[in-house]
DNA sequence: GCTATATATAACTATATATTCATACAACTT
DNA sequence: AAGTTGTATGAATATATAGTTATATATAGC
């Protein structure tokens, strides 16, 4: 990370800001053990079909995931695995920062707070 | 990250949030070698002294960085070295996919439309 | 061709966010 | 105490984003 330009930056900020929305982070969970097509992604994850549908272009776009059309279905799947090694890169940081009163705090703010 | 609830997710993309934005990437890039602080910090990125104590403030919050005032002035240094591991993930997986077309075209797009 | 189903998208609203400008606050100097 | 410097913050604005509703598009079966 030492000599990245502006673009770069802005390229890295997209990259994150794909991960930034709990309910793509709950789509991407919900694609780890294989491929699912929109439907099973909107019922999995409790969202409606055009909301899950918006968040699943934007993760293809930011190349999370991969779209594959088959028959009236497009099934999704994770195009590298290595963004569950980010999450859990995350998470132990999140853990490991839990002690602290803001972050409990924080941990039970409401999701539009956040 | 297979068992993580709602408030996790919110949790965890809070964090990715932090990381979300081109002048706080290139605030922790700045980071890199050392505690710097508000008026340093201000004059490598470029941004006015309101703009950067904000993204610090915020950067404080989400526990990227600490904070330590000396004197009349605030140094902030890196909390977790590992932030940096983290964006040598994306900065992996960002030149595995520089190869699309679309990638290109985002790398060149401007500022705010991302 | 018609219907049913699956997915994407356009228009809209509400909320969040980055940024700037001006100002408040705090600590040091003389 | 008054002035100076460094930092934080409030108000205001512009942009971006998530979400909903309604609709368009596409594919399959009849």
């Amino acid at each position: 990370m030492s000599k990245l330009d502006d673009r770069a930056l802005i390229y890295v900020a997209k990259y994150f800001k794909a991960l930034a929305e709990p309910m793509r982070l709950k789509v991407l969970n919900a694609l780890q053990d294989g491929e699912k097509n929109v439907s099973q992604l909107t019922e999995i994850s409790g969202g409606t079909q055009a909301n899950i549908s918006k968040h699943l272009s934007m993760l293809a776009e930011s190349g999370l995931v991969k779209r594959e059309a088959r028959g009236t279905s497009v099934y999704y799947s994770i195009a590298n695995p290595s963004v569950y090694e980010l999450c859990e890169l995350v998470c132990g940081q999140v853990a490991d920062h839990m002690t602290s009163e803001a972050d409990i705090k924080m941990m039970f703010a409401t999701p539009q707070s956040i």
